[in-house]
DNA sequence: CATGAATGAGACTTCATTCAT
DNA sequence: CATGAATGAAGTCTCATTCAT
């Protein structure tokens, strides 16, 4: 469906890296077209307009995330274990492509409204896995249903985004004095061990999902 | 400290407004003086720059938000009081102000890198004050400390803070198709009560963070 | 109607030549605002486009000589001398604004199949009124009906056309080699008076190119 | 002088519908490659630049044009035959090829001034022709000399012109309402059947409005 | 204080032309 | 001969900001 060229590839890389960088609005074509060691207007052979680049990249980056959760959750058998394996495959995926994520997590819900309806539209699929897992394990009974799975899942994809922005702020925060983004806690918040943060993830959304034995 | 006039108020108001509507980017200063109904240079008595009125606003939505939430706190005694509080009255703003949180919740955060950083920065008093509720449930021993309470905070901010993207974006969905906006729960978690969801934030956080009767 | 201001009106004569001068499509909005003494963005306060600006100079030249030619008509009194009139005012005004009369002869002409249409349109008036003198004309019984008035007026237009596209070449030619364009006759037809050439438009029409037998 | 080969004259072809629907300036030369079947860059083996296409187009019709014309011309006796076989040979040609005849009389005019004296000095040949019929009437005592032939010519082909780009603009507005184009006379003059204004010009030039009194 | 016409730097995009295959 | 992907110069237009009134 989406046409696929190595060059194709190497511009949207070179978004990724240089909206990660500058921000949609704020970076221009050409800083993209020398990121990506291509003249201005090869970019256009590829994206009919600058938004549509950013669009095709939403696109590409969405696809491997919802594969990588699908997977990871096809890979567990128990609600509560397709629930942890859900947050860490997501939380370990931040940690391995910050780039890809911070594109995903800030730049991509920037330009226009249409962006943001687009982009609502495109987590959906993320979000209605979540929600299938959760209401699977409310159907089994393990879990509470005080909360509907489809708010349950927002509510725990939000816990999610807000960790993930706030590890990538605090690393762009290090990378810009010039140190190298050695993931720590500090008591602001501000640098931590994102892996970590999986566990409390699962800590706080687990024993809030399950039903009391007594009580 | 931040010089006040009627006019500058006038014209923070028509930025809301006009950034709400058309995004940060999009939107031209001399929309927002249509909207402030003065002159565009006008503009430049109170406000620096662009960039200027954008911090601006923020600062001066902060301080209600702030505000508010802070009196929210206050009038509550247990922690478990106080964190609800803290959800409903948060919330309340959002179905009271819906054009405010979406400029907050939305707009305020695209804009360039400088302003990440700079509302991260200004977002931490409202964490702080979270993280000392929770620290304070802590410290009682009501809940469990295998969270530590800035990142508790943090998830928990990023649950409100989702569910109001989620509940502004279906509103915004909805008032494009000429509709009053209604609030409603549908199944896709599109459109929803957000009032309501301050329970479900609640369930999910309060009985998540409380330590068990019996194990 | 249309709304007038001195720069405005500076903006289209600086259009005018830099159009007669370059072309429509070669002439840059960068020269035409040099040409102005305006920056470039200043033309946006007045024209929406290069185009609108093309097709305001359009309108305005047009009103100008479609007025010159109605008064010259309505200064004559029989058929005859009414199309020698005509015929005399659109010449003598070729001599006169020779850089206007390049525009509308040579540049307006050019653009889009939407510029050609709607230039077609507004010589539409301009060949009413030359049609209706004919008719006039031949109704009183002194001239033909053999040809219809509507054809026999753009055939009538054509001939002018030609004669004023011909001048007006031979004149630039003339300026190129940086002479000044002294109006003269020679063998190819390249340089004449145009003035002149009145009287040969007015005795080929009225009485071809045969010689009367009688008279 | 002129390279012939199959390939280059699909491309003038192209050329030549493209042209007539696009305009010179509008026409990318990636249309006319498509329009002719070969890859962009194949043009530039056959021609240097779109400059010299549209040139390389003008001279290969206007050398058709020209011949025929001649061709008419020789085939009749008199004078007077002499120029309605040239009227009429003209005109039939516009009918036969409108295509043809739209980038003659419309776009080739266009595009710079370079061209427009170009083009000025390549009709010559075709006005010789016609002023040398008019001479030879003149010399032969048929025709009054009170028009210096090459004037005379030239507004004969304004004549010519001028019906031939009412037609022309005509059909194509006729074309664009997406009716076939049924050559037919209105009384604004916008359709007609330009094979009867050849008539038209005929008895105008010969005879002139004026009625005569006695044959 | 207020105005709003004017500025001009700078962005996106197009497209004639080239050249390695 | 032919291809068509790639180039990059150049043009139109936008809009934050200024300043004379």
């Amino acid at each position: 469906m989406t046409p696929h060229s190595p060059k194709r590839d190497r511009i949207l890389d070179a978004a990724e890296r240089v909206f990660a960088q500058r921000g949609f609005f704020t970076a221009k074509v050409a800083d993209i077209a020398k990121e990506a060691g291509v003249a201005d207007g090869t970019i256009y052979l590829y994206f009919k307009s600058k938004d549509d680049l950013l669009i095709s990249l939403f696109e590409s980056r969405m696809e491997r995330v919802n594969a990588l959760l699908a997977a990871a959750v096809a890979g567990a058998t128990t609600p509560r274990e397709k629930l942890l394996a859900f947050v860490r495959a997501y939380v370990g995926m931040i940690a391995d492509q910050p780039t890809a994520a911070e594109v995903l997590t800030i730049e991509l819900r920037q330009s226009t409204k249409f962006m943001r309806e687009y982009s609502a539209q495109r987590f959906g699929e993320l979000l209605r896995l979540l929600a299938g897992v959760i209401a699977e394990g409310q159907a089994s009974g393990e879990w509470s249903d005080a909360v509907p799975a489809p708010h349950a899942a927002r509510m725990i994809w939000g816990m999610l985004d807000e960790l993930a922005l706030a590890w990538l702020l605090g690393r762009d925060a290090g990378a810009r004095r010039g140190r190298k983004p050695p993931p720590s806690v500090d008591d602001d918040g501000r640098k931590f061990d994102i892996v970590r943060a999986a566990d409390w993830v699962g800590a706080l959304v687990t024993q809030g999902l399950e039903r009391r034995s007594h009580v």
